[in-house]
DNA sequence: ACCATAGCTTGA
DNA sequence: CAAGCTATGGTG
């Protein structure tokens, strides 16, 4: 007897046991050649049925209590590779995160079936008016007219004070129940019906054009042959079947094309049918997204010197099929691109798998243009931009091989690749691949991780790598491969500071001061294209009360609403809360009120204002709210459409525009002021990328950078394009007080409704730490308790605890415990997540 | 004595 | 997470 060990898409700490199904069940897992481990189950966990997922065969002797059975099996193949089930549980250990939910969200969405009640009426709804009073509520009226009440509000109003108390009312004295309905599986695999000629009674047409006189022709010799007389619109089909078959090379058309090609099709399809000439069938087929016109980049010939030697490093490695990391440092524009390539087809002859992560989809695209243009269908796509049926066959492509190199952000990490041969992490630095809210985990770290599982080659590559990469680099942790020179020898722009603390520079109230708007106005003449980098949405950044100076904050979070011209709105870019630009101040009531501070959309109106001449364009996630709207205005650029274009980071980031010459930072200032350790080595990266994207093209270009702190050294050493010296610099700070790469950090978020909860909350769970520390004499500091610097967000107050230690063992150990005592501790008023390697100090 | 409710525990 | 159990305090 064997039972399965499952875990449950649930926050369960441990996982269950459970039997196999009851035999009517079982037909479809008696088939021991598939391997249970990787299977969704359907199982009963108290009074609900959820989803789970099989990790691992144990005998039954090993458990002591009763186990339940399986309700069923929701897969007739495991959904990951059981090599996969280690790393799976080596990750929720790691981030403390259950491994039920890990796995789930390893997978597409719309995979997890769960059950839910729905409320319904089981006499006359007159007997149970009186309960309801004269006050029917919409639920009611529900019942009422349908009898039932539908699962989702039937869940709302189980959560509502009053209507469970009359929910209750109504059970008790049963005019309504709560029946249990399991929810279908949403997504599911796409079929089209074919039809295909039968082998043995195949007549071709012995011509290839197909005009009235050849069918006639043809329909005789069926005649002749078969004894078969068609009508003509048979032979028609027929003589379209064969024609279709013939030039996409298939031994079945979907019926939709043959009726693209002959719309008379589905008729005579039945009676050839009939007569058993032509047979139907379901096809599957994969729903893609490389709907829209892919670029299409050819294969160089020549690969550049730096390339070559990259690649001899790189070569060796994927050959000997071992864990190998390596960190790729090259300046913007020098090929890194064809180096992925490179290694990728290396991977594929030896017949492994490639796995490419990038840090937004925006990147996703580019890179998927040139994957596609060489390898062709054996690459699918995973990220949040593609619907989720998409997804599901993206997913399932991956899953059975059919596809051998998967692109996509942050969650493409889990891909169900069977054996990846190399891994690349394409912008490494990128804070893009922390994943921020639930499942808080870093993709490239994971990716690392996932090599070593492989045992295979990852590539980490950046123009401008993370301090903690650089420092495995220098630590021979990574073998560390640098590429100095551009492609095509273009050189590095050439870089001006304008001091915005200089008394002319201050006289001058407008956001674009003289020497940019000189190289504008200079480059507009040139019909070159220029783009303008704030990393701020919005109009103004504050609006503040003339009368008492208050900033008009958000209702549920402790930050200013940032007002958004265009829309007549003020908005938390927090929380999405709105209110109209005319309202009051909340202190004194004065409508007096003046936008302070500028974001993208106030350059925007200025630029329109002082260049006339010039088309513009703003792109934020304000005006780019989707992918297809985004990749639109990107290709306006490309197309020379736009010869100003005003954005936040998202333009920053790997996009070749070769009519670029000028890149102006509007404000650099923007994030070295934050709370953050990291602040300057952010400013440094996100400088740097802009001064990448100017002069991508023939012409050498002009960056200029207006800024408060001329002398602030990650301003100046991304002017200079010194990575080394930044890097240097950022280890000297970081000693001490240390902080990462010197330490490791884990943070503990505490969140809750009431304030005081909250800090009371936080308060003993640190001083639990540090009685723990002392207990054990661990070299852990622990930092705070304080509040976030964001201490209120969508209404939940924010604390943290930063505990900081050398021995990852001791930090996870210490979270270990305070999971343990987190009961205790919270007394479930506030939830605490823990934040293993937290990038976002906020 | 009875009931509603908040808080806590448990899930195989 | 969601259900069920239990201690608690208010009400008649």
């Amino acid at each position: 007897m064997m039972h399965l060990e499952v875990a449950i898409a649930a926050p369960l700490e441990h996982t269950l046991t459970y039997g196999f199904p009851s035999s009517e069940n079982i037909s479809n897992c008696n088939d021991n050649a598939v391997s249970y481990v990787g299977r969704r189950v359907f199982v009963p966990l108290g009074q609900r049925k959820v989803t789970g997922y099989v990790v691992a065969v144990i005998p039954a002797e090993q458990t002591t209590f009763t186990v339940r059975k399986i309700i069923e099996f929701l897969d007739d193949f495991p959904l990951f590779h059981d090599d996969f089930e280690p790393f799976f549980r080596w990750v929720a250990n790691y981030y403390h995160y259950p491994l039920g939910l890990v796995i789930q969200s390893a997978l597409p969405a719309g995979l997890t079936r769960t059950s839910v009640k729905k409320l319904v009426l089981k006499t006359v709804f007159a007997d149970c008016a009186p309960v309801f009073g004269d006050k029917i509520p919409l639920w009611g009226e529900q019942l009422r007219d349908r009898g039932e009440v539908g699962a989702e509000l039937t869940k709302k109003i189980q959560r509502d004070k009053n209507s469970r108390k009359l929910v209750n009312r109504l059970l008790k004295d049963k005019y309504v129940a709560l029946h249990t309905i399991i929810k279908k599986d949403i997504l599911r695999e796409k079929t089209e019906t074919c039809c295909s000629l039968v082998p043995d009674r195949i007549i071709a047409p012995d011509s290839d054009t197909i005009g009235k006189p050849e069918i006639i022709k043809y329909q005789e010799r069926i005649r002749e042959n078969t004894n078969e007389s068609l009508l003509l619109s048979e032979a028609k089909t027929l003589f379209f079947l064969h024609s279709l078959c013939k030039t996409n090379n298939q031994n079945s058309i979907p019926i939709k094309e043959l009726r693209k090609s002959y719309s008379g099709a589905t008729k005579a399809l039945l009676s050839l049918e009939n007569r058993g000439m032509v047979t139907r069938s379901k096809k599957r087929v994969y729903r893609t997204p490389f709907g829209e016109q892919l670029r299409y980049y050819p294969r160089p010939d020549e690969l550049t010197d730096e390339q070559q030697s990259v690649l001899e490093s790189i070569f060796p490695a994927i050959e000997e099929n071992v864990f190998k990391p390596f960190l790729l440092h090259g300046v913007t524009g020098c090929g890194k691109t064809e180096v992925y390539l490179r290694a990728a087809e290396k991977t594929l002859e030896l017949g492994r798998d490639v796995l490419i992560l990038v840090p937004e989809i925006a990147l996703a695209t580019q890179l998927e243009a040139h994957l596609v243009s060489r390898f062709g269908d054996m690459v699918v796509l995973q990220h949040s931009g593609l619907s989720s049926a998409e997804r599901f066959d993206q997913f399932h492509l991956a899953l059975s091989g059919k596809a051998k190199i998967v692109i996509g952000a942050r969650s493409a990490l889990f891909a169900p690749l069977k054996d990846p041969g190399l891994i690349v992490v394409d912008e490494e630095h990128d804070a893009g691949f922390k994943q921020d809210e639930k499942f808080r985990y870093h993709g490239r770290d994971m990716a690392v991780l996932r090599a070593r599982h492989h045992g295979c080659v990852v590539i980490l590559g950046s123009a401008t790598p993370s301090v903690t990469s650089y420092a495995n680099g220098q630590s021979e942790k990574y073998t560390l491969l640098t590429m100095k020179s551009r492609v095509g020898k273009r050189s590095l722009p050439n870089v001006t500071l304008v001091d915005l603390n200089t008394n002319e520079a201050k006289a001058d109230k407008r956001i674009i001061k003289v020497p940019l708007y000189k190289q504008l106005k200079n480059n507009l003449k040139k019909q070159k294209q220029s783009i303008l980098l704030l990393n701020r949405r919005g109009f103004s950044s504050v609006v503040l009360c003339r009368d008492c100076g208050t900033p008009v904050q958000c209702t549920h979070c402790h930050v200013s609403l940032t007002l958004h011209k265009g829309k007549k709105q003020l908005v938390c870019h927090y929380c999405g809360f709105t209110v109209t630009d005319k309202t009051t101040c909340v202190e004194c009531r004065s409508t007096d009120l003046v936008p302070a501070g500028f974001g993208t959309e106030r350059v925007e109106e200025e630029v329109v204002e002082r260049f006339p001449e010039a088309r513009v364009r703003r792109i934020d996630s304000d005006t780019a709210s989707d992918r297809k709207k985004f990749l639109a205005v990107l290709a306006d650029m490309h197309d020379h459409k736009i010869d100003i274009l005003i954005g936040t980071q998202m333009i920053a980031k790997g996009h070749h525009f070769p009519d670029v010459t000028l890149v102006g930072v509007v404000w650099a200032d923007g994030g070295m002021s934050m709370p953050d350790f990291r602040a300057a080595e952010r400013t440094f990266q996100l400088i740097t990328q802009v001064i990448g994207r100017a002069g991508r093209g023939d012409t050498a270009g002009d960056v200029i950078i207006q800024t408060m702190r001329p002398d602030h050294y990650a301003i100046v050493y991304s002017r200079n394009h010194q990575y080394t010296q930044l890097f240097e610099h950022e280890m000297r700070l970081r000693k001490r007080p240390a902080f990462p790469p010197y330490v490791r950090l884990t943070a503990l978020r505490i969140q809750g409704k009431v304030e005081e909860e909250v800090r009371k909350a936080t308060l003993s769970l640190a001083l639990f730490c540090r009685q723990y520390v002392a207990k054990k004499g661990f070299a852990v500091e622990v930092l705070g308790p304080a509040p976030s610097p964001l201490d209120k967000i969508k209404d939940r107050y924010r604390w943290q605890i930063l505990l900081k230690g050398e021995s990852t063992n001791e930090l996870h150990g210490m979270c270990a415990m305070v999971k343990v005592q987190r009961k205790v501790l919270l007394k479930n008023k506030c939830d605490l997540a823990i934040d293993v390697d937290p990038e976002n100090m906020m």
